[in-house]
DNA sequence: ATTTATAATGAAAGTGTTTTCAACCTAAGG
DNA sequence: CCTTAGGTTGAAAACACTTTCATTATAAAT
């Protein structure tokens, strides 16, 4: 392999084009101040040199570098990987790339990612993990990091958000159910889940305190195979319920041991998965679940920080409504 | 927010405790030519003034932004999900950025980050995507960009790269089902699945053409609710058969449609998911599955990736060996 | 042909670091 | 007390661009 490219800088571009900088520099940026002849002749030598410019370069002199950064607690859950691939889709379209920062679900991690996202010199910043708190969202603003936050109820006032509607949903998912059904409805609570689901949670016991309704909380870990075995124990007592799980996987190990164990789906058991995605059909019975479009999700809040970066900001806020949709887990 | 705090630069930081600016830059760096005395001097106004180098003027200077590229078709994949997953941690663990390129399955896109790819002065790239040809990915290697790829046949002499031996695995599962089972093995061929699949593809041909065998292809939608609606169709004729599938949602798909035309899984319908994901166990009855640890893939390419730019490169070529897992869809 | 307005161009400074090389200082050795 | 070697420091160039402002070329108007 001889062809091997040393990079081309703008400055032999100009020598060999017997130009200066600036011009190569006007050519390159669209600038119309050039001649049609010799931005013909710049082009020319850009092309027979092989020129590219160096993104590293026009980030330090512009101060912007088309990064955006995206935070979140992992890339292995199927709904971020949704609201990545949103992301992805719509960060092409509008000339950004992408550059992840994980958190882990740790504290510890997140104050690291505070500072690199601090030092990467990103455009701005989507964060969907709830392990940053105010504290950290608010240090990000102060480096005058263009924000909008997923489903974090963080107070500020330069940044933008996306919410959903999970909570209300829930309940009014749950007084429906109370109008119509009859079964004990159980919570699946998560160990080290966020708050997210904390508020979830809380919305569910609110409605049932509000109607005066007994229910129940298992707390399991954030595994299948560990939420099965779980369960194929409480269905040895437990032979009636109406479950709550996060995740779909969660909602599929409830329905697979109910069914080992005996138990008959929805009839005796019911499932209800809160963050459905496309594996609800895929499972049987099919699994209840609220549906959001996540994809969409994640191309809005690309859509919305490209708005802040470019002065154009319609919403501050948006509002993400999930719909419940009645599959075959569930009774009504 | 009266808290803004405007960039500090390095500059002020020499200014602030009396040095000069390459002083600073030799605490920042941990460079031993430094009394202890001064340098406590400097990292106090360091800690004072909240100075953060910036990580854009660092890599211009030093030709090194700690970010790496990853190539992938879409976010959208489980298996590419945990792969990233597998990425993150490792890259966080050696100080790594990852940023993303997708290409969408499109060589229009491809070509584009290609370009990208060069311009965005990454480290280096990880490629995990058929859309990259040969001629691709030197291309990018003749920009002396160290790349590891993965599950492409490229040749090159700089590169690194992971294989599967999913093409053997399959001719070895095959072969033993020959000893045992009887059905007819059906391949399920998916329209603009990459050069992977049809390598498997192909190895399934050519072990039936060895053993002298018959067998069929069913061309599908990579997407769960097609396969679904085309093999209700064929299971109204077809009501034997071994089928082999690239993904557990595609697998499920068929799962799903014979057990809904009234047929058995596995005494009827045998079914082997290629790509097994974690849902191998959720969808019932439980997939078979040639098993590979993605996310061990995923790390095992970044600490390649770091090897190549630390030059240390231990394995020019590593093959991860897949598992066939008998589960409940197949008969052996 | 001369002036004027305007468009095209270039010189140079700026972006925030690292790194080389020369200068300086200090302590050890004679 | 002087020399020397070695460790510390700083000045300045380099990295590859953009952008401002002054200058020059061009066209239009007189």
């Amino acid at each position: 392999m001889n062809n091997m490219k040393d990079r081309v800088t703008i400055y032999e571009v100009a020598i060999s084009s017997g130009v200066s900088l600036a011009t190569v520099s006007r050519v390159i940026n669209n600038n119309p101040n050039v001649t049609e002849k010799t931005r013909k002749k710049v082009e020319d030598t850009i092309a027979r040199l092989g020129y590219k410019p160096s993104r590293l370069a026009q980030a330090l002199a512009t101060n912007k570098t088309t990064n955006i950064g995206i935070v979140i607690p992992s890339a292995n859950y199927v709904y971020i990987a949704n609201m990545l691939n949103g992301m992805t889709d719509e960060a092409k379209l509008r000339g950004y790339q992408l550059t992840l920062f994980v958190t882990n679900k740790s504290k510890e991690d997140a104050l690291q990612v505070v500072e690199k996202v601090i030092t990467s010199h990103v455009d701005g910043a989507i964060i969907f993990d709830d392990e940053l708190d105010n504290e950290d969202i608010n240090k990000l603003a102060s480096y005058k990091i263009p924000l909008v936050v997923i489903n974090n109820q963080v107070k500020g006032d330069k940044l933008l958000s996306i919410n959903f509607d999970y909570e209300k949903k829930i309940k009014d998912v749950i007084q429906q159910y109370f109008k119509k059904g009859n079964k004990k409805m159980y919570f699946l609570h998560l160990h080290h889940s966020g708050r997210l689901l904390e508020r979830i949670e809380k919305s569910f016991i609110d409605a049932h305190i509000k109607a005066g309704k007994n229910y129940g909380v298992f707390s399991i870990e954030d595994s299948y195979r560990q939420t099965y075995a779980d369960f194929m124990e409480i269905f040895k007592s437990t032979k009636s319920g109406y479950f709550l799980a996060y995740r779909d996987s969660l909602a599929a190990a409830v329905i697979n041991a109910a069914i080992d164990s005996g138990l008959r789906v929805p009839q005796d058991i019911e499932v209800l998965s809160i963050i459905g995605t496309k594996y609800v059909s895929i499972i049987r019975p099919q699994l209840s679940s609220l549906h959001l479009d996540l994809k969409e999700v994640g191309s809005k809040a690309v859509m919305m920080l490209s708005g802040l970066l470019t002065e154009e900001v319609k919403e501050k806020n948006v509002e993400f409504e999930s719909t419940f949709v009645k599959r075959a887990s569930t009774l009504f």
